[in-house]
DNA sequence: ATAGCCTTGAGA
DNA sequence: TCTCAAGGCTAT
């Protein structure tokens, strides 16, 4: 086996963190996890965990839990299936297309990397500057305001028009936008699976979250249509919103249904409140910034900022009258949202980037830290399955992806999140759903 | 039991 | 013929 010189995390065996030495039952592995792999499958062992079945498996305490070894043996995906029965030396099996899929899109990520494309190193840092800092105020446009105009949910066919009666410069188009059904986003998904993954398609209640897909976005347009009914009814009905209240009132409301949506989903609602808190604490923004690129690259026009309620703003006429960083802003969101676009990303794959987005395991002092590691492999797995099944003749889509996410994970929104009370409010609400 | 090295053999 | 991912062997 050949290895680069420069190490990356590709050579890491994923169970232990030793040098992989080759495709070891469905992935690339370290010479010793494929043979205890083997061993425990061929032997048919069980282990037992003496403590709490949460051990720490790296390359030096890989002997001391075997229970611990093998469960994260299949977490990261080894294949009990490719321990052959019968014993059999040599040859081929099954997965031998699939490795070579794998390599090839390892191949195309490093040459990604390495020719300075669409690399989270180089790419321009999209949200990283402090938008409570450094935005340029103009006329109405809070950097709130600028915030919220970058947050919405996807928008359906029969989104309700607004309009609004801009009182900043913006102009804000009303005309219907040519939505189009998300592409992707029922019958074909995980029909024919080519290699499924053991911890993907065998969980229904992961495939399900996956077609159930992101925040409700009726629910959302309902919602906003509540809020300015009742904004209105304050004012005695003589009150039209202006481009910053509508966007205001688009952006509580998307922040409230996307953390709705979170608390619904089966795998969040297993988690301890404080791990919620802190999973949504750290990624609300992402998430929020995800959703508009979501519309932009699977409804949006060129030019053009599409909201969640089918109207429009002109991104040049916005940028003229915006500050150099917001202008960058826009420019490098476009420029995202471009990438995207070609690269066809349909709404099941944004759904993934949405919960790995959720599933963060590197945010600090989670209590469950192992759940969430694990959803955020099983999403990952079902991500690289569908893309793999979906578009196997446009290779490096997935490493894409995986860069987009890691994209947005880099540029993370420094603002402020909203306080804990908000959020603990919300995921101690009621369930209305159930 | 582990893990590094060896042997095997279907498919490219 | 070569490749490389299976299983096998064996020193530790």
């Amino acid at each position: 086996m050949e290895f680069s010189p420069d190490v990356c995390l590709e050579d890491l065996c994923p169970v232990c963190g030793d040098q992989v030495s080759g495709y070891h039952y469905g992935l690339l592995t370290c010479e010793s996890c494929k043979g205890f792999f083997k061993r425990t499958v061929q032997n048919n062992k069980t282990y037992v965990c003496v403590e709490y079945q949460q051990c720490r498996i790296d390359k030096t305490q890989r002997k001391r839990c075997p229970f611990c070894r093998f469960q994260k043996c299949i977490q990261v995906g080894m294949r009990l299936e490719a321990v052959r029965a019968d014993r059999m030396r040599g040859g081929r099996n099954k997965f031998g297309p699939m490795y070579k899929r794998d390599r090839a899109l390892k191949q195309q990520r490093r040459s990604l990397i390495q020719g300075g494309g669409f690399t989270s190193e180089c790419a321009p840092p999209v949200l990283s500057v402090n938008p409570y800092r450094d935005w340029t105020l103009i006329g109405e446009l809070h950097p709130v305001l600028i915030l919220h105009s970058l947050t919405a949910a996807p928008i359906s066919p029969a989104a309700p028009q607004l309009h609004s009666t801009p009182s900043s410069n913006w102009t804000v188009k009303s005309e219907p936008t040519s939505s189009t059904s998300p592409p992707g986003s029922s019958s074909e998904l995980f029909s024919d699976r080519l290699y499924p993954l053991p911890l993907s398609p065998q969980n229904p209640q992961l495939e399900l979250e996956l077609l159930r897909g992101g925040p409700d976005e009726l629910q959302l347009q309902e919602r906003i249509s509540a809020r300015l009914l009742q904004e209105q009814a304050g004012w005695g009905g003589h009150w039209t919103p202006t481009t910053f209240s509508l966007m205001c009132i688009m952006a509580d409301q998307t922040l409230l249904c996307t953390v709705e949506w979170a608390r619904t989903s089966i795998s969040f609602k297993q988690l301890k409140v404080s791990d919620q808190t802190k999973l949504l604490h750290s990624c609300w923004s992402d998430l929020l910034l995800l959703d508009v690129v979501c519309r932009q690259v699977l409804f949006g026009g060129e030019g053009r900022l599409l909201l969640v309620t089918g109207e429009e703003i002109d991104l040049l006429d916005m940028a003229s009258h915006a500050g150099p960083t917001l202008c960058g802003l826009v420019h490098r969101g476009q420029e995202l949202v471009q990438k995207l676009y070609v690269l066809k990303v349909d709404h099941r794959e944004f759904t993934c980037m949405k919960f790995l987005i959720l599933f963060n395991p590197e945010v600090k002092q989670l209590e469950e830290h192992r759940f969430i590691e694990s959803v955020q492999e099983q999403v990952k797995g079902a991500l690289l399955e569908y893309t793999l099944s979906t578009s196997s003749h446009l290779l490096g889509r997935f490493s894409h992806l995986a860069l987009a996410e890691d994209y947005l994970y880099e540029t993370h929104l420094s603002g402020e999140p909203p306080s804990d009370n908000l959020l603990l409010e919300m995921l101690h609400a009621k369930d209305r759903r159930t």
